[in-house]
DNA sequence: GCGTATATACTAAAATTTTAGTATTTAGGT
DNA sequence: ACCTAAATACTAAAATTTTAGTATATACGC
């Protein structure tokens, strides 16, 4: 997934690893991924590693330390091609912790259990609030609208647990 | 996640690697969540370095390999606590690869979108179909529901996303 | 009763991600 | 003019996950 959006990035033009941080970190973005700075210059030097990128050279912005800039290669915009397809035929099981805190439930008392589907429910709220703000500058329109479809259908789901069987 | 799930297996009694590896190979987990085998083994040995379980003894079963068996410590099951609470309030970002490749879906023309989104709607509904075969065994109902609401949203966001603005 | 596939039970190495830094520069307040 | 906080631009080490094996045992068909 790093791949895919660092290469996705590279695709528009070359650029450094700082302003690849400052693109993902921007709240457009930054509301479904969270990718480390430093997972960013590994991945970086990975694409490279695997031809999928080079180094364009070091650019420099006053007296501030200078910044290597990459740029893709033919090689980088056809596995971009391939993670795109792997993305949107890939069904993989989620790797939500929550999804994991949900299976171990019987490890909560039955009450303990209510208050955070509760406490779920609002912070899930916030998020749903929070969306409205960043959907207009979000990367794609199909991604902010299929967010609120599954955040509102989880706040539906929540409300009917908490009300009880 | 991955030791969320594994304490919560050895907090119900002693096993063995391979053991995790059948249980969360049932279909009734593993319609949620994929671990390699070799996180398994990884992850066990990483318990004991941290204390969190420790190693009982060797089984032999005829005269297959013997297996290492782990039990947890009490410091594993106040691990377990911590991490269930982390769990249910964890939001972070989902970090599937279709979010990314949706973020990115300026890279391919507009015909070729609508086909993926039809391939997609198609794969989800097989998903939604098995998921109603193995709910009965699922690891919790919260877990089943949660699923088929999360399920039966995004493909009716399909649909409307197919039938066009 | 023989070959092949599948199940059992792992390990090693590589890739990736996370945690925790380093070191310089600029902006803002007092 | 001086101090501090935040921004800039990374790197190193540890933890975790993935990929690709190893090696023996049992089941199954022919």
């Amino acid at each position: 997934m790093t791949r895919l959006l660092i290469l996705w990035l590279l695709a528009e033009g070359p650029l450094h690893g700082y302003r690849v941080q400052k693109i993902l970190g921007d709240p457009g973005l930054a509301f479904w991924f969270r990718i480390e700075d430093a997972s960013i210059y590994a991945m970086l030097r990975s694409l490279v590693k695997q031809g999928l990128a080079r180094i364009q050279g070091e650019e420099r912005d006053g007296q501030r330390p200078s910044r290597t800039v990459y740029r893709i290669t033919p090689a980088g915009r056809k596995a971009l091609r391939r993670d795109l397809e792997a993305g949107w035929r890939g069904l993989e099981p989620s790797r939500e912790l929550f999804a994991a805190a949900l299976a171990a439930a019987d490890e909560l008392e039955a009450e303990e259990t209510r208050l955070l589907l509760a406490e779920r429910r609002s912070a899930l709220g916030e998020r749903r609030a929070r969306l409205d703000r960043v959907a207009r500058s979000a990367p794609s329109g199909l991604l902010a609208r299929r967010e609120a479809a599954l955040l509102d259908a989880e706040i539906a789901w929540l409300a009917q647990e908490i009300a009880g069987p």
